[in-house]
DNA sequence: CCAAAAGTGTTGGATGTACACCCATGA
DNA sequence: TCATGGGTGTACATCCAACACTTTTGG
């Protein structure tokens, strides 16, 4: 009757390299889907839930103090979406900053997500869901701390917003929204012009680097009464 | 080895009765946790998906038709969280309109949130998650179609956002921000006041009844140029 | 005519985009 | 001093919460 059911974890880690968003994966050797590019990922292990899991798997292919951000996207769980066998996946965002350059396997590369080769199951709508929440998330909370350096310009930090928005962005209101929401702070330093000389630039950072939901409800928010309680309620829809 | 793992899909169903936000359950005969209240669902089938699974499974407890809105929340996967048997579980939120009152087994029961009996395993951890992205999306999307009989008034409305939401809702405004974001529409009927007199109350219905987020990009949203390319990138954190 | 409930008008504040203008540096 | 990139100031639009005021009913 019943097949046994598998159940496997699947992480689409995202980095922008040379301006491009990209996504690390491994080519298959083996059938099935052989020679296709696959998330990394793998089986759920016994002692150990899906978030355990996804942070060991990626251990083997990335070094995981280089990715900064994991957070669950959802369930792939189409009967046919893996031949022959049942297998259910969970799947993850990770996100790694723009200037680590992580030591990878040979089997594996990094593929901008505008041209990505061929890929196994279906590992693109998981690098889709990935862009998606991504994009989302850019908007309405602290996120771009994971993409970003440690210290940038506020130039640098808009190439970034540009290469995962995918639409271009003002570097002038990109950062007078950051700092009103007191998501970036200036570190006092600045940073040396470049060849063709202009002001040098003023650097910042990001004032927290765990996720923050910052512009909270658009609308329907409690009345502004006397100072609200503890931990105001946001727009958290994934945590 | 490793132990067979199962996998469930497990539904937090809300409905506004009475005023209050209520989840269904039912109560457990038999152990493990015999006596404490239980989310419906169950195994996943070797021929669906998750989400035809939560389908499949609320058709034993309440009649489909009545569940106006399904979403996946995310999975639990705690090794320990059912005892013996290694079980991953999709959570799933589940909507009902405030006018329904389905037929419900024998064993099944409504109860508020805010005096949730004692639960079984981690559903009420998935209950909290179902509350959080309820009171989220309200805010942001046009849910509120999936809480609502077809035609209510603006206040009747009004009640079922403070239920949803915990916090006092302006009728006034309320009403202006769905009309604005053309989420509602009068039908032209109006209600009859009530005993103690009143004006008589215009009704109206939600526009649509399939997600729609309504609140796009707050910030970070593309140049407003020429009129942008069909099917503008919006807030959909979750499909 | 009065109370009750519903709906409209209006104000003020917050937020964001666009754009003009000023600043600091290298050649 | 000029080109270049960086940063600030300001005008304008949008959106929303709050609240005063008007409308329509029953007693």
């Amino acid at each position: 009757m019943a097949r046994p059911t598998e159940h496997e974890v699947l992480a689409a880690v995202l980095q922008i390299r040379c301006g491009s968003l990209q996504v690390l994966a491994w080519q298959r050797a083996l059938p099935p889907d052989s020679g296709r590019w696959s998330l990394p990922g793998g089986l759920l292990g016994d002692d150990e839930d899906v978030e355990q899991s996804v942070r060991r798997q990626l251990a083997e292919k990335v070094d995981l103090g280089e990715v900064t951000h994991v957070e669950q996207l959802g369930v792939f769980s189409r009967p046919d979406r893996v031949p022959d066998v049942r297998r259910v996946a969970t799947a993850f965002l990770g996100l790694v900053p723009s200037d680590a350059d992580p030591a990878v396997p040979p089997d594996t590369q990094w593929h901008p997500l505008a041209a990505l080769p061929p890929t196994a199951f279906d590992h693109a709508a998981i690098v889709a869901d990935a862009h998606d929440r991504l994009r989302a998330k850019l908007s309405y909370t602290n996120l771009g701390f994971a993409l970003a350096p440690r210290e940038f310009t506020i130039s640098a930090l808009r190439d970034l917003y540009v290469a995962a928005l995918g639409h271009p962005v003002s570097a002038t209101n990109l950062q007078r929204v950051l700092t009103r929401r007191q998501v970036l702070e200036p570190t006092g330093a600045v940073a040396p012009p470049g060849p063709a000389g202009g002001r040098p630039a003023a650097l910042f950072r990001f004032t927290d680097h765990v996720l923050r939901v910052t512009d909270a409800f658009a609308v329907l928010r409690p009345p502004t009464g006397p100072p609200s309680g503890p931990g105001e309620a946001t727009r958290v829809v994934v945590p």
